[in-house]
RNA sequence: CGGGGCGUGGCGCAGCAUGGUUUAGCGCGCUUGCCUUGGGAGCAAGAGGUCGCUGGUUCAAAUCCAGUCGCCCCGACCA
C-alpha cells in the first residue's frame, strides 16, 4: 500500500471528545470517528486492526472445532419473550415496531437466536456436541457510552455458543473456550488474566472473564500474590482462619448519638475505631426484607449476598421501610431484637464489644456482642481488597485495574428449558441440552492493545495487531536514488508476504517520522541519503529507542527476521 | 435519570462578566507558487464561519434571557 493514496486524517492535537489514551490515539491516528455517542465509523487503518483481531479469533475457534454462522442483527419479540429476557432485559434492549406493527429488537447478545436455531435443527444426540460462533455487530442502548470504542453502543463481538449433551461434554466445551481464548489473547499480545467472574445479565452457574490489565481498566481484578486465584471485585471470595474467641453477651449497653448517623460521624463521636462498629444495611428484596451485617470500615458485595440467597430483587430499602421494620430512622439500624433474617459477614465473627445500631432515633448501642442478637450465619458478604487473606491458600490479595475483553459462561439448561432446545438420548428419552456462551469484544480488543502499548508518541501496537507490519519510510521522496532503494525493499517485503506500507508522500520527513509512531507500525526502515552514500538503510523497531543500521542489501532478511521473531511470540 | 462542563471555518481555542471599533480573531490544517528534506520547516498569496438550533429583550446580540438539540465528564447501571 502507498501511504499517498491512504485515507489516514491523523490528528496533531488531542481531540477535544476523548479522555482516555486510547480512545485520543484511535482518533488521532485516524482508526474511528464517531457518529453519535457511543456509535462508530472504523477508518481503513482502525478497520485492519479489527480484522486482524477477528482472524486471530476466527483461527482459534476453527481449531476447536466451532463452525461460523451469522446470525441476524435484528430480532422479534416473541424469541425474547420466550426466554423472559423481554422482560428482564432492561432499557439497554433498543426495541423498535416494523412497517406491520412488529415489535422487534437490536440483538445485545444472540442466546435467542442461536438456541432457536439449534432446537429446530438438531433432533439427536448423534448431532452433538456443536459450538456456533458468529463475528457481528451488536447493539446495547449503554446508560453511559464512554471511552471510544471501550464502551459504544453499537461494536463488535464474537459470540459463540455451545450444545452439549451431558454435563461432563459441557465441561469440555467450556475448557476449549477457554484454552482458545488465552491463545487468542497471547497471539494478540497482552499481559491479561483470566480471572473468575459473576454471570450477571447472561446467567447460568460459572464463568470466567479475560482481563486486560491496564490502568484505565473499568474493572478491578483482585488476584492472590502467591497462588493462581484471581478473580473480578464483585466475584472476589476471602479467605479467613477459624479461631476461638471469647464470646460475652448481655452487658450491652444504649448511648446517645444525635444525628450521628454514617459510621465515620459515629466512630468519631464516640471516640472509636471504625472496625469497632457493625454496619446494619436493610435491603428490600423478593424474599422480603433483610438485614446485612459488616464492619464498619468494610463495604456489603451486593453480588455476593443476592447470590447467596438466590435473590432476584435486591435493593436497598427505602426510609419507610427503614422505620416500619427498625424502629428507627435511617442510620440508627442494628441487629439487636430486629426481626428481618440478618445475615453476617465473618469478620463479626471475631469482633467482641462492638457499636451497632440502636432501632430508635439518636441511639447507638456499645459493647454489643454476637451473642446479643440472632443471625441467619455467617458468610463471605464483603467486597474485597488488597490485603486480604486468598481462599484458596494463606497468601494476601492485590488489586489491580483491567480491561473485560473476553467473558465465557456456563449456561447450562437457563435457555434449553426456557426455549425447550431438546434432543434425543441415547435412551430414547428427550433431554435438554446443556449451553455454554462465549464472548469477545473485538473493537473492545483494539482498544485495550492501544491502552496496553503506547508512549508519548503514539501506539505501540503488538504486531499480530498492527495496521501494518512493516513502514518503509524514504526520507526524501522527491530523491530518486532514495525512492529506487524504497521501493526494492517494499516490493520485496510484499512478495514475502509481510503488509507493508511505502510512504512515498512528499512531505518532509518530521511529519512520516510522526506519523509512523502514532499509528504504531512496529518495524520501520528508514531510507535516506545519510546512510544511503555508504550502501545503508535503517531498521527500527516501535518499541525501541535506537535504531539499526543495516547494509541495504541486507535490509529484507532483518526485517524478515524480526518478523519471524514477532509470529513466534 | 441526578450532578458538572462544553457547543464560534476541518481540528484546537480566544472573544461573551460590562451588548456597539471586530469587516468575528488566533494556532494548526487546507489550496497555489517559491523554497526545503533525518523528528510535525520557511516566505508569499488565497479559500473557508448566518458564532448548535428556535424564540425573546434591544435602535443594536457570538455576547443578555428562555426553551430546545447535541457532545463530554462524574455517579447510579452494565459485557
Amino acid at each position: 500500500m502507498l501511504f499517498s493514496r491512504l485515507f489516514v486524517p491523523t490528528v496533531k492535537e488531542d481531540p477535544k471528545e476523548a479522555e482516555v489514551l486510547s480512545h485520543k490515539l484511535m482518533l488521532r491516528a485516524g482508526f474511528i470517528r464517531r457518529l453519535a455517542s457511543g456509535i462508530y465509523t472504523w477508518l481503513p487503518l482502525g478497520l485492519k486492526s479489527l480484522r486482524k483481531v477477528e482472524n486471530i479469533v476466527r483461527d482459534e475457534m476453527n481449531r476447536k472445532g466451532a463452525q461460523e454462522i451469522l446470525m441476524p442483527f435484528v430480532q422479534p419479540k416473541e424469541l425474547w419473550e420466550e426466554s423472559g429476557r423481554w422482560e428482564k432485559y432492561g432499557k439497554e434492549l433498543l426495541r423498535f415496531f416494523d412497517r406491520n406493527n412488529h415489535e422487534l429488537c437490536l440483538g445485545p447478545t444472540h442466546e435467542e437466536v442461536v438456541t432457536d436455531l439449534v432446537r429446530r435443527e438438531i433432533r439427536s444426540y448423534k448431532e452433538l456436541p456443536v459450538t456456533l460462533y458468529q463475528i457481528q455487530s451488536k447493539f446495547r442502548d449503554e446508560i453511559r457510552p464512554r471511552f471510544g470504542v471501550m464502551r459504544s453502543r453499537e461494536f463488535s463481538m464474537k459470540d459463540a455458543y455451545s450444545f452439549d449433551i451431558d454435563e461432563a461434554g459441557a465441561e469440555k466445551s467450556y475448557m476449549d473456550m477457554y484454552d482458545a481464548y488465552m491463545k487468542i489473547f497471547q497471539r494478540c499480545g497482552f499481559n491479561f488474566r483470566a480471572v473468575e467472574a459473576d454471570t450477571g445479565q447472561i446467567g447460568g452457574s460459572f464463568s470466567h472473564e479475560f482481563m486486560v490489565l491496564a490502568e484505565t481498566g473499568e474493572d478491578v481484578i483482585i488476584s492472590c500474590d502467591s497462588c493462581g486465584y484471581a478473580a473480578n471485585l464483585e466475584r472476589a471470595e476471602i479467605g479467613f482462619i477459624d479461631r476461638d474467641v471469647g464470646l460475652k453477651a448481655g452487658h450491652f449497653r444504649k448511648v446517645e448519638t444525635p444525628g450521628q448517623r454514617k459510621v465515620d460521624e459515629v466512630t468519631r463521636f464516640l471516640g472509636v475505631a471504625p472496625d469497632k462498629l457493625v454496619k446494619t444495611i436493610i435491603y428490600n428484596t423478593d424474599r422480603g426484607t433483610i438485614g446485612a451485617l459488616v464492619r464498619g470500615d468494610r463495604e456489603i458485595n451486593e453480588v455476593k449476598l443476592r447470590n447467596l440467597l438466590s435473590l432476584d430483587v435486591m435493593e436497598l430499602a427505602d426510609e419507610e421501610t427503614i422505620e416500619k421494620f427498625t424502629g428507627g430512622p435511617l442510620g440508627f439500624s442494628g441487629p439487636i431484637g430486629l426481626g428481618i433474617p440478618l445475615y453476617a459477614d465473618r469478620d463479626i465473627l471475631f469482633m467482641e464489644n462492638f457499636v451497632v445500631g440502636g432501632n430508635e432515633p439518636d441511639t447507638h448501642i456499645v459493647d454489643a456482642n454476637i451473642e446479643d442478637f440472632k443471625v441467619e450465619g455467617f458468610f463471605d458478604l464483603k467486597v474485597a481488597r488488597p490485603g486480604d487473606m486468598c481462599p484458596r491458600c494463606d497468601g494476601a490479595h492485590s488489586a489491580t485495574k483491567g480491561i473485560e475483553v473476553g467473558h465465557i459462561f456456563k449456561l447450562g439448561l437457563k435457555y434449553s428449558d426456557a426455549m425447550n432446545c431438546t434432543f434425543l438420548d441415547k435412551d430414547g428419552k428427550e433431554k435438554p441440552a446443556i449451553m455454554g456462551c462465549y464472548g469477545i469484544g473485538v473493537g473492545r480488543t483494539v482498544a485495550a492493545a492501544i491502552e496496553q502499548g503506547h508512549d508519548e508518541n503514539g501506539m505501540i501496537m503488538p504486531f499480530a495487531m498492527a495496521p501494518f507490519e512493516v513502514n518503509v519510510l524514504p526520507v526524501n521522496s522527491s530523491h530518486q536514488g532514495t525512492m529506487h532503494v524504497a521501493e526494492g525493499i517494499y516490493k520485496e517485503l510484499l512478495e514475502k508476504g509481510v503488509d507493508t506500507v511505502l510512504d512515498d508522500r512528499n512531505e518532509r520527513p518530521g511529519i512520516k517520522f510522526k506519523d509512523c509512531d502514532l499509528i504504531g507500525i512496529p518495524l520501520r526502515v528508514t531510507v535516506g541519503e545519510r546512510n544511503l552514500k555508504d550502501g545503508y538503510v535503517e531498521i527500527k523497531l516501535r518499541s525501541d529507542k535506537d535504531s539499526q543500521r543495516v547494509r541495504k542489501e541486507d535490509a529484507v532478511e532483518r526485517v524478515m527476521s524480526h518478523v519471524d521473531e514477532f509470529k513466534r511470540c
